[in-house]
DNA sequence: TACATATCTGGGAGCGCTCCCACGGGAGCG
DNA sequence: CGCTCCCGTGGGAGCGCTCCCAGATATGTA
């Protein structure tokens, strides 16, 4: 009773509303078909799925059950259609599949401004490097957003609400920033590099700072120095304040209490680094050791206690955190935290997919160890 | 004669071939139909241009018109459809258009794992943010592909035989990459970032290295300095001979000859930059500058230069070129040679933009001025 | 032997857009 | 006043894929 739509019909003609034109002009058109496809040519010359299916000796079907890995294929009909798609030299059209799949093999990597004035150096260039490696076994591309203005933030919020992308990577966002909470109400699959705030619900990837500060002073510590201060971040930022926990937890620890006297606060800046080291070393000129929760902050101090005449590291050791190339340049060479960057990328990429893959909705928190590299300073 | 076609007919009937299935079983197909998109729905809620054009009252011809900014429209036309997106918070489908219009709306930034490696710091991120904001315009999307192993070199060729993207800008590659040829064989519009050789043919947006180096060396001089070094990069690379170029005309120009033994080579690394001093100032116990073709080896030289109880500027002078963090934060700060960086990556999108524009292949050459930034150590 | 079940397969329909053709009506012309 | 010409317009066809359904075939069971 089916049978009727298993007679060949050319194509082109079955299509459209060319039957109802009958005797009027219609001709144009159905000379047209998709006669190219069906030939030998896709556009551009490229091979498309019908092409390998029609050189493979079986359907479009059965050949889109190869390339996306259904295992419901005959082992034969995969080895003519594996073959074919070699001879042919065919890669699926990225365009066709987004339309038809409803989804776009894409993640978006986006770092608002604020964030890469700071900190800048190789750690966004380690993050990439580590999303890029974990993603190039799949075939998902890498979306790069900068957002600077307001401007851009409202396009990307539109592009989220259209699903340009099957998912995002945030790096470090304020508190007070929406976009999480957007992304969220959206659905769209979101790994934070770093958390907002000690309770973050969405899912991140960081490294232990309350870690790598308390190593960092319980290794200042350990040196046998007793007065040790700490410079701090701007303690609205998150990371800022759990650098400062972990100096402090190793403090309590060594049974030194909690001298508020030798926590002096920066800014992630040397100009800040500097200040808050003129101040350290007013309040307590017996300072020997200091640790800053940044490199960028821990240069500034060294330039502020050769001015005073201390020599580091005998005289006042000192250790920075980021393990950037400021530290290791620098002289004496610094003694730094270093997180696992790269690493971080990866992971934050894996968790993404894994989001992406299973539909379901369940946040991952992950936090990376860091690592006391000793150089010169400490 | 051709009024019939005007005939209202429902959308799902004239399509398909479920005319010719008569009474047969083919219902369920023709329940399907395209009636959510006729409807007030598209796929995952989000509005469709037929949607717009529905509640603009006009055709999708129009509407796709309005969208793609071409001026066969009347403004009554235009405002309506322009009401209708705004209300309907209408945002193109990319995967659509790209199908259908055979283009990607996006272009690759391509980056060659050697040299993040080198320069990495600022620089890379600068081109980025160079070309993201030159990108934030056009509705362009930035795909970033990091090229490490043979594997991601092939990977990103097969990207680029399926026109996966719609330009490429290609971050200094080296003499004998083989990806540039490919691209420009495959007619894919490139855009370089750095000159492989004197006589580059590609579209390529550069830094005046040798202008750069020139300005470093006829400072030193007018600093009255007369025995004025170099360190060069290693010179297999094409950005390295320029700087030692631009030294050496400074240097002739002055009448101080071309004297070799002035000139020790690098290879842009602190350890290179500290051997290549140690070897200059046996050779030369009297010099009293430098100019190092990158900051990394002038921080080495800066070292070495300490350790023989040298002080800097006083008894040597010592200029760097890139003005990276690095040189920022040295002690003394590094005087140094600043590339319009970020501009560079603004240049680089704008002439990819163009290319891809105008279907010509009319190649650009474009090389943008370098700044002396002064500090303290020269 | 007949019938139910599981496995593999072809191909129609449709994703949302662009391209382009052919229509209608207004302006310009003789 | 009829004739082109052109501009603005609607909408068919098709881009290359995925989804899914119904056939065909192979296997198992009574």
């Amino acid at each position: 009773m089916y049978g009727i739509m298993k007679v060949h019909v050319p194509p082109g003609f079955v299509k459209g509303a060319n039957i109802l034109m009958g005797a009027t002009d219609g001709l144009s058109s159905m000379v047209t078909g998709k006669s190219a496809t069906a030939a030998g040519t896709g556009r551009g010359g490229r091979p498309t799925l019908e092409m390998v299916a029609a050189r493979a000796g079986v359907g479009r079907g059965t050949v889109s059950r190869v390339v996306n890995g259904s295992p419901h294929v005959s082992a034969q009909a995969r080895a003519a259609v594996e073959a074919a798609i070699a001879e042919l030299g065919y890669v699926p059209n990225r365009a066709a599949r987004a339309l038809a799949g409803d989804r776009t093999d894409a993640v978006a990597l986006v770092i608002p401004e604020s964030e890469t004035r700071l900190s800048a150096e190789p750690y966004f260039l380690d993050i990439v490097r580590g999303v890029s490696t974990e993603l190039a076994d799949t075939d998902m591309q890498l979306l790069l957003t900068l957002i600077r203005t307001p401007r851009e933030r409202q396009r990307l919020a539109q592009h989220m609400e259209a699903r340009r992308v099957d998912g995002v990577l945030l790096v470090s966002v304020h508190e007070d920033d929406p976009l999480p909470d957007l992304l969220a109400q959206l659905q769209v699959p979101t790994v934070l590099n770093g958390r907002r705030s000690e309770r973050e619900w969405m899912s991140y990837v960081d490294a232990d700072n309350v870690g790598g500060a308390r190593t960092a002073a319980e290794h200042l510590l350990g040196l046998g120095r007793r007065t040790v201060a700490t410079i701090t971040g701007p303690l609205d930022m998150y990371v800022a304040r759990c650098r400062l926990d972990g100096y402090a937890q190793a403090m309590d620890t060594a049974g030194l209490g909690s001298d508020t006297s030798l926590v002096a606060h920066g800014d992630f800046t040397e100009e800040g680094g500097r200040a808050a080291m003129r101040e350290l070393l007013e309040r307590h000129p017996g300072i020997d050791a200091v640790f800053a929760a940044s490199d960028v902050m821990a240069i500034g101090a060294v330039h502020v206690l050769r001015q005073a005449g201390r020599r580091v590291p005998e005289d006042v050791a000192l250790i920075g955190f980021d393990d950037s190339a400021v530290a290791r340049h620098a002289l004496p060479p610094l003694t730094s935290v270093r997180q696992p960057t790269e690493e971080m990328g990866r992971t934050m990429a894996r968790v993404l997919l894994e989001q992406i893959g299973s539909r379901t909705t369940t946040r991952r928190h992950v936090v990376l160890s860091t690592e006391l590299v000793r150089r010169e300073s400490a």
